[in-house]
DNA sequence: ATATATCGTTAGCCATGCTAACGACCTCCC
DNA sequence: GGGAGGTCGTTAGCATGGCTAACGATATAT
C-alpha cells in the first residue's frame, strides 16, 4: 500500500472514530441539563477565568449576539454572573458562580468516568499504544490549525 | 502511575483531541453549502443505500419529524428523492440522486485531503502507530455503546 | 369487522446560529 | 471642550434544527 493511499484511508477512519466517540460522550452531557453550547461556554468560563462577553464569543467561535443569549441563559440558571468593568463601562465580564463550578465538575466526572472505564478495560500495553496514538492525533491537529483549506 | 489514574488522564486527552480534530474538519464541511445535519443524513443515504425515513431518523439519532424536515430540505436541493413503497404504502424510501453523490464525494475529498495531508507528514512508523491507536479508539467506542450512563 | 399498531406528516414550541441596527461608551484629534 | 469615529454589548428579526402532541393513512391482529 502506498503511503498516500494509506494516509487517506487512515484519515477517513480517524474522522469516523472521532465522530462516534463524541456522539457517545454527548449522551453524558445531556444529564447535566445543559445544552452543548451552554456547557461549552461554561467550561471556558470556569477554566479560563472571568472573560468579557466578546472574548467568550471569540473563544466559542460564535457571534456576540449568540453569546449574549447563551450567557443570559446561564445567568438565569445561576451558573455565571455578569460583572461590569469600572474602567471601561462598555465591557461585561462573565464569571462562574460556585454552582457553575459544581455543575461543570459533575458533568466532566460523568463523561470522563464513562470514557475512562472503557479505556480502563484495555491492557497495559494497549494503554501505552493508545497514549501514543492520541499524541499523534494532537500533532496532526496542530499541523492542520491555521492552514488554508 | 496507577492504571486507573492513567486511564482518566488518557480519557481526558482523548476527549479533547477528538473535539479539536472535528472542530478543524468541520470548517471544510462548510464549503459544501450544507448544514451539518443535512450533510450527515446525506452521507448515511449515500453509503447506506436507500432507507426509509424512520430508519434514517434512527441512524441519525433524531425524531421522525426532524428527519422529515431534513429530507424535505435535501429534496428541495435535488440531493435525494422520496420513493413510495408498493407493498407497504406507509413507508417512504429515501435515496440519493447523482447530484447528491457528487456533492458528498466532493466534501469528503476536501475533508480527507486536509486530514490526509496532515497525516501524510508522519513517518511510516508513526503511521502504523496511529493506525493502531485508531483501532483502539474504535474498540473503546464499541465497548461504550449501549451501556447505561 | 373492528380494534390496535406503525409510519410519516403537520402544528407549534424552544434553543441556537446569523446580520443589521442601535445606544452607550471610549478615544483621538482639533 | 467638543465632535468624529470606533468598540462593546444588546435588541430585533430571520432561518434551521431539535422536541412533543396529534392526526391521517395504512397495515395487522383478533
Amino acid at each position: 500500500m502506498t503511503k498516500g493511499r494509506e494516509s487517506e484511508d487512515l484519515a477517513d477512519q480517524l474522522h469516523s472514530a472521532a465522530i462516534h466517540l463524541l456522539r457517545q460522550l454527548r449522551k453524558e452531557d445531556d444529564a447535566s441539563g445543559l445544552s452543548a453550547p451552554r456547557l461549552s461556554a461554561l467550561s471556558v468560563v470556569v477554566f479560563g477565568g472571568p472573560l468579557t462577553l466578546g472574548e467568550l464569543a471569540r473563544a466559542e467561535q460564535v457571534r456576540p449576539p449568540t453569546m449574549t443569549r447563551i450567557v443570559t441563559g446561564l445567568e438565569k440558571d445561576g451558573l455565571v454572573k455578569r460583572k461590569g468593568d469600572a474602567r471601561d463601562r462598555r465591557l461585561t465580564h462573565v464569571e462562574a458562580t460556585p454552582k457553575g463550578h459544581k455543575i461543570l465538575a459533575a458533568g466532566r466526572a460523568r463523561r470522563v468516568e464513562k470514557l475512562a472505564s472503557a479505556v480502563g478495560q484495555l491492557k497495559r500495553k494497549e494503554l501505552a499504544e493508545l497514549r501514543q496514538g492520541v499524541q499523534l492525533v494532537r500533532d496532526v491537529v496542530a499541523s492542520m490549525r491555521g492552514k488554508p483549506a
